[in-house]
DNA sequence: TGTGTAAGTAACTACATGGTGCATTAGGCG
DNA sequence: CGCCTAATGCACCATGTAGTTACTTACACA
């Protein structure tokens, strides 16, 4: 065999072992099933067979579900925060800029239905896991000091309210999407209303965006 | 002994066999124990030790570990309804049956802990062991109307805005104040406060209460 | 081409779990 | 008073669980 083809099998090649490939299906099935079942009702049996790695590969790289836990939640946060990077909300109008942090926010929510129910599973147990993560900090004040500065720029621009907090206003816009997703089912029940459909998410994204535009802007 | 005696000895006397004090004790248990650690994280036998109940009882009442959630659950909901029908929206002007509304929710919420867990059980389950439950959905339809009702009463008078849906409103109230006690231990790493010191509960509270009024009331 | 190291596998363990069979006992009722 | 039913208790089971031990195999580099 000439040496370029085996240099070639590092990068290009599908490897038969590959450290970084195995690590990152044991994450997706990982975050597959811990969404679905939660932290206790996830079994690692069921993550290693998904992932199609052994069980044995799982505790080599995270050491315990728990740390696999860990793991997943953490890649979570840091990919909304990432994702909320790319928003123009500099550029842009303060009232259009909040509509859109809105929006992306709700669609974030629809496009990762997983984020939710690891959160919650995270707050079940006080949030032991990312307690003392400081790169969940540090993203988390500069996402804030963000939306504080389009706060500022809208109330100089006299198209916002002054004296809202920008920690608040997060809260808020978080919640009001969240809970939408996360309380589906036993919403199903009590209003008698499918809250997936088209029509039904078209009515709340438009109600949470007048809500929040209440709130904020002047008049 | 006097038959009078014996006649006591049902309503009045400690008994040593008495079947609802028994199942009342299971019910408890289970309240803490089911809104701790979860539908899965919970421990039958953990719940039956606190109980001071044997094990043997609790699946003699309840048939199994799902049909005591179920119970659980369903009492929780039928008690947070009933707390609700006591409010005097009917007789308050309509702004401040509002007020009076969201503050009531943000207090039970306080009051009972509990709850918030036990919803975001169930809806990890996709409210499996509530979809039947004709019960849960009678007293439903009557709070929504309830609101309803309001909300009309407020347009009559001229300080709500028209065309709001009850159910958004509903599930927007719910939402900003179950929200941040379900998540405010993430939240604490994030936002880096104490989220549930007295001057913090004041300022959300104070926060939720403008949001509902803007976007509901005229001005 | 040979070799050390890291990737990968399968079988296993110790224990905890939800759930039961069966014997016992309290107490309301006739 | 004595009987019958419902409440209770104990010991047990089958199964599933997170985590581990001991081994094999691919492959990057010399």
């Amino acid at each position: 065999m000439p040496p370029e083809k085996k240099r070639m099998s590092i990068s290009v090649k599908t490897r038969v072992r590959d450290a970084e490939a195995t690590k990152l299906r044991i994450l997706e099935a990982a975050k597959k099933e811990f969404s679905k079942n939660g932290l206790e009702g996830a079994r690692v049996d069921a993550i290693a067979l998904d992932a199609k790695a052994n069980k044995r590969m799982l505790y080599h790289y995270f050491k315990s579900k728990d740390g696999l836990f860990r793991t997943v939640l953490e890649r979570e946060y840091l990919n909304i925060r990432t994702e909320e990077t790319k928003l123009d909300l500099e550029n842009l109008p303060p009232r259009a800029a909040l509509e859109t942090l809105v929006r992306f926010t709700w669609e974030y929510y629809i496009r990762n239905p997983e984020f939710i129910t690891l959160v919650n599973s995270e707050n079940l147990c006080q949030a032991v896991h990312i307690k003392n993560s400081p790169t969940l900090r540090t993203v988390s004040q500069k996402f804030i000091r963000r939306i504080q500065a389009l706060l500022d720029r809208g109330v100089r621009e006299n198209v916002f309210r002054e004296g809202i907090d920008a920690a608040q206003l997060n809260i808020t816009i978080a919640s009001i999407n969240y809970y939408y997703f996360t309380n589906r089912f036993t919403g199903a029940v009590i209003f008698e209303r499918d809250f997936t459909s088209p029509e039904a998410l078209q009515e709340r994204i438009t109600f949470n965006i007048e809500t929040i535009c209440r709130l904020v802007c002047k008049n």
